[in-house]
DNA sequence: GCCGTTTTCGGCCCGACTGTTTTCAGTCG
């Protein structure tokens, strides 16, 4: 049983304990189970079979107790139980925002409604909003949230997000008085999809602030606003939530609202031991009751003896207890990537030249760039065969002559077929200084022949890179069924690299992915699999998902100079 | 249900906004 399907259950069983009013510290044990399944770095199976559960963080006696009893026997008696109590399809009501526990009761016991399709019909009926307590706005508020729920996915790509904080932070550029503008939550922990954007400002007014928020030409809704903070909806269905501080308590703010939501409890927990209470304000002292700002994240994290912590570890794992001994990672950045190894050019399916692309490269800094055109399989992204491949081999070499300050390595991303060969004759594959590797066809075998089949190309001695491993696509295409783990455990034995593809898109490995492959020792990859020259700027997103994953520098292959990275394709 | 620099029992993060009230419950992040 997969670590998900374990985590789905739990989420269920803390969902209808909610329904059930129980013990509010209960539900949010079960919660904090849920979370730990869902970034467990490996299988929930491994563990129950080596009697480790109890290690987990969040798993006592008794959730380790059904764990095993979910895991082994495929079943669960207590979760069983449970939901036999409640009216089927009442938990779908949790759904939807402004509907909680005690309204989904409600709505379930007074109403009989089972489903989103009964709730919207007692609304048009004007059922709910005769409800004690509940009334028109309500009915109506949740009558637009149900459409909203419909129209799209709650969550987007990182990618477009980004493009939409960009827009809104330019509109807001010229309103006086207001500093710090940052955008915080999951976009700046860098997740891999964003639910809503978080930003973040000081200002000398702060109604003035709001007042010019909720007044941006994007906004197609006002959903809250208030002195401090008001809550919109911008074009696409997006949720922007915009929160405005005096200039001195900065620092708190933003690490407030950059989350996680657990990091935070961890952290406000363990300031609770030391006497200490943390809000977006400051640090309260208990005793006195005085109140401390700080205008930086770095001086309220050294307030509580913690050394910084990246937004993108800020996930409620072991980051705190290492902040503690200071022996946080210093993490890959931006600066410390030397060259791009997944590019196309014209000469199959990407949009500029070679010398383009040379160029682009050059300008951010490179010192060395990999053409990686498709091979000959790809028909329909004009791969290349023998014969236009070794004049590609000759175009690269004249150009090595002519421009300096940047090298560039001859590569390919050549196929790998259904059987696990590649779509490249072996002699060619030895003329070039690289050989990515990848899925692009037969996505739908089984787990243990993909698994077979990728492990397969990356024992051929001339393949250097595995490129976007489990070949998924935000938000459209599911990863295909392939075992990580023995991919893992191959690719440390071969000494193949694996792709962190950068392509907002794709995203893959992903950072859970990423943490586990580098606690196994494999060899990681930043590449943005570039089509366009303005693609090589998607090298951002790949950084945030390593930085996710834990990774220095040294975990990254192409931060290694020329000379290096040029020994290590030849070994 | 979990967990331990106050603890094997008794705590468990903290504050803002809305709607329907008239001092607050429910929900959210």
């Amino acid at each position: 049983m997969k670590n998900a399907e374990v985590a789905k259950v739990f989420q269920d069983i803390a969902d209808l304990l909610e329904l059930k009013g129980e013990n509010p510290f209960k539900i949010r044990a079960y919660q904090r189970a849920v979370f730990s399944l869902e970034h467990l770095p490996q299988e929930v199976e491994e563990l129950v079979g080596e009697g480790r559960l109890r290690e987990v963080p969040g798993v006592g006696e008794a959730i380790a107790k059904k764990i095993t009893e979910l895991v082994t026997t495929g079943r669960l008696k207590y979760y069983e139980e449970l939901k036999a109590e409640f009216p089927p399809g009442i938990s779908a009501l949790l759904e939807v925002p402004g509907i909680g526990p005690k309204t989904a009761m409600r709505l379930g016991k007074e109403l009989d409604i089972k489903s989103l399709d009964e709730l919207e019909a007692a609304i048009a009926e004007g059922k709910v909003a005769s409800l004690p307590r509940l009334g028109e706005k309500t009915a109506e508020n949740i009558r637009r949230h149900i459409q909203a729920l419909r129209r799209k996915d709650r969550r987007i790509p990182i990618g477009e997000a980004m493009l939409a904080v960009d827009e809104i932070m330019a509109g807001l550029r010229g309103v006086p008085g207001l500093k710090n503008l940052t955008p915080a939550g999951s976009l700046r922990r860098f997740r891999e999809t964003i639910g809503d954007i978080d930003l973040m400002g000081t200002a000398d007014s702060a109604p003035g602030a709001i007042k010019a928020f909720v007044g941006l030409p994007q906004v197609r809704e006002v959903l809250a606003s208030g002195t401090t903070k008001a809550s919109v909806v911008v074009a696409g269905g997006l949720q922007v939530d915009f929160r405005i501080m005096e200039h001195d308590s900065f620092g708190s703010l933003l690490q407030y609202f950059t989350g996680s939501k657990q990091h935070n409890i961890n952290l406000r927990d363990r300031a609770h031991r030391m006497g200490l209470k943390l809000s977006e304000y400051g640090i309260t002292d208990l005793k006195t009751g005085e109140l401390e700002k700080f205008t930086t994240e770095a001086a309220f994290y050294r307030r509580q003896g913690l050394e910084f912590i990246p937004p993108e570890i800020r996930e409620g794992q072991q980051e705190i207890a290492r902040a503690e001994a200071g022996t946080v990672p210093e993490l890959v950045e931006l600066a410390d990537i030397k060259g791009d190894l997944h590019v196309h050019t014209d000469w199959s399916d990407g949009r500029d030249s070679l010398e383009a692309m040379a160029q682009a490269a050059k300008a951010r800094g490179y010192h060395y760039l990999g053409i990686s055109d498709h091979s000959a399989g790809r028909g329909i992204a004009h791969g290349l065969d023998g014969e236009r491949l070794r004049r590609q081999i000759q175009s690269i070499r004249e150009l090595n002559q002519k421009i300096k300050d940047i090298h560039i390595f001859c590569g390919t991303e050549v196929d790998i077929r259904a059987d696990g060969s590649l779509d490249m004759p072996e002699e060619l594959l030895g003329e070039l200084d690289f050989v990515i590797a990848a899925v692009h066809s037969g996505m739908n075998q089984s787990q243990a022949r993909m698994t077979e089949r990728i492990i397969k190309a990356m024992e051929s001695p001339h393949v250097d890179i595995l490129a976007h491993p489990t070949c998924r696509l935000l938000p459209a295409r599911e990863p295909v069924a392939v075992d990580m783990e023995a991919v893992f455990r191959a690719a440390v034995g071969t000494g193949t690299a694996l792709e962190i593809n950068a392509m907002p898109s794709r995203l893959d490995l992903k950072d859970t992915h990423v943490y586990r492959a580098r606690e196994l020792g494999v060899r990681l990859i930043i590449n943005t699999d570039a089509h366009s020259s303005g693609h090589l700027g998607f090298m951002r997103f790949g950084i945030g998902v390593a930085r996710r994953g834990w990774c220095r520098a040294e975990d990254i292959l192409n931060t290694v100079s020329r000379a290096e990275l040029a020994a290590y394709f030849k070994h």
